[in-house]
DNA sequence: CACCGCCTTGACAACGTTGTCAAGGATTGC
DNA sequence: GCAATCCTTGACAACGTTGTCAAGGCGGTG
């Protein structure tokens, strides 16, 4: 900048006015300056300017979540990207692998850089260093996680009605049976969509068999294997298999594939996932939005930036079943 | 920081010092600042430490490609996040949709960052504001993209070989009629993998039919439709076909589906995806590794951050082909 | 006891930018 | 022709941090 200001033969300042455009400038210095930075390629500092006027635009947010490479992730940190590109403000972003540990150490790395907002996918029910970053005034948005979401806004896909919505699909394809197959139930996501099935079940009046239930925070690849395991253990099986995430989705399909019983046993999942509907039989899903949730997310946050001070919004997304074949394999009781 | 000065009765730069653990301070003095530090929960902020020491370690670097929310890229991003995130840097990134404007925009974003280093998939093989950047000696891997790398380093999967190998795959497996279906050549990649695949069959001395080749950069929605249009519109059809990216892959993996014709017709594709290897028949395919990818990349961008200044680097990675039983059905010609 | 050197500590400038304010010239109005 | 006003421009401080250097206290040595 300095040499900008030197070789066009101007203060300081008056590059600064130049490359913000403010409009207190001769015509001749305006073409000189703009000369002078294109054969320096001079490129303003975003972090001094930051420094500077530090309450006003962000310059970037934070988003920290399980695991970029799962595509409901990258997914919802796409429709942040989209939200946050439209004003110049870049988005970072970390994964915890569902670590407190490494999510603490992802939030206080982004409130090093000084973040506008976050928009976080929390790992467990633990605010942790976000707690003091919110009453510092920072705004947050909560993915999924209630709890946390206590004095802060929260966008999430409503995994009870989901959970209720499927197993009462089962149940009308003439199922008793259900084996409930989950993430792990301290993830909150994964607690409420487990709580849907017990509600649905209860209110049909319907047994919850405990040996039928299967949770656990595994790979896909490991879901193959342990519902593969499970099944054979069984002496008497489910009819149906309500699978309550991608990951156990796609690992349960596998191992049904592979053990011969994938158009035997019903099945339906939440959260939908590439080619799901190319497998035989296509499998019944209810789907996730997550751009939709990442959109949201950001458009909310930015809101916050904006100065909207309103009370703490929810906003529950919610998407109907998309009926491919796996879950309305008919039931024993069907008809009845 | 101030105020953490100020509370513990010391001056800012011992705080300094036992912010950043220097030994040169009395026990006292340290518990007090830490006190203090604790108390009002000061966090160092990490623009202004990057401000003043801009020649040290990096604080972030910037990655650039074409869509988030493509598994491949994903998995690129969290390779790289693993390696930053070892050395407490954090990654930008963004997506460009395949626009070089977009792109451009992103890498000045990033420049104004400061970021210390960039991560580049192009889009297209122009450099824009990145050649000034190289020039001025920011380091900047590149992934995929030969021509751009002239004077960096580069690290890709061998596309070329791969489509050699899948080609000689298929005609090991009885067929000669192979269609090719690619993303737009233009894209350094794809222009490869087509080179690879004209290449294989002049050698076995096979005739390139033009109507059987098909490129075009579309969604995998868009390509099933293209493929079906595309068949139904041929008089004689291939009986294999070499689908030279994920997204086409899973696009005539589900047209062939829709046409019935998954059994008859064979099938390869570039680049593994899930679940790859439960449909029927399964899909057989040369994986890429984009997470290594992404490792590799950031590790080289670290070297050079760390100093190394030996002549660019050319990393390619090839796998063996997964047969999943797409890619032996066999051909009219088997046993010749 | 005077001197030297080590150790701890703090004052100050600097990083690259912008907000504030004042100076100076040009323009207007009487 | 003079004062009042506007417009353009630049000097300076500040944002939050750290590198540099000098000051002061302390212990050891001659």
């Amino acid at each position: 900048m300095r040499d900008v200001a030197e070789l066009a033969g101007v203060s300081l300042k008056t590059v600064s006015r130049v490359v913000n455009g403010e409009d207190a400038v001769r015509g001749e210095l305006v073409d000189r300056v703009e000369r002078a930075v294109q054969s320096l390629g001079y490129r303003p500092d975003e972090r001094a300017r930051n420094l500077r006027q530090s309450d006003s635009r962000p310059a970037s947010i934070g988003f920290a979540m399980v695991d970029v490479s799962n595509p409901f992730f990258s997914s919802i940190l796409r429709g942040l990207e989209e939200v946050a590109g439209s004003r110049d403000c870049l988005v970072l972003s970390g994964s915890s692998d569902g670590d407190p540990a490494r999510q603490d150490r992802l939030i206080e790395s982004f409130i090093s850089r000084r973040v506008g907002g976050l928009v976080v996918v929390p790992s467990g029910d633990r605010l942790g260093p976000i707690a003091a970053e919110i009453l510092h005034g920072t705004p947050v948005v909560f993915l999924d996680c209630e709890p946390c979401a206590h004095h802060s806004d929260l966008v999430r896909s409503d995994h009870f009605g989901g959970a209720v919505e499927l197993t009462h699909h089962l149940v009308r394809h003439g199922h008793r049976g259900i084996g409930f197959l989950g993430d792990a139930p301290e993830i909150f996501s994964a607690g409420l969509r487990l709580d849907g099935f017990r509600k649905a079940m209860a209110e049909l009046g319907l047994p919850i068999r405990e040996d039928w239930m299967l949770t656990g925070h595994f790979t896909a690849n490991r879901w193959c294997g342990v519902v593969k395991e499970w099944l054979n253990g069984l002496t008497e099986r489910p009819t149906a298999l309500l699978a309550a995430q991608n990951f156990v989705t796609i690992g349960a399909v596998t191992a049904l594939h592979e053990m011969g019983l994938h158009h035997e046993m019903a099945m339906v999942g939440f959260d939908d996932f590439e080619l799901s509907g190319v497998i035989e039989p296509g499998i019944s899903v209810i789907p996730q939005q997550p751009r939709e949730l990442g959109r949201l997310a950001a458009e909310l946050l930015f809101r916050r930036l904006d100065g909207d001070v309103d009370a703490p919004t929810r906003t529950i997304l919610s998407s109907p079943i998309i009926a491919r074949g796996s879950g309305e394999i008919p039931g024993p009781h069907l008809g009845r």
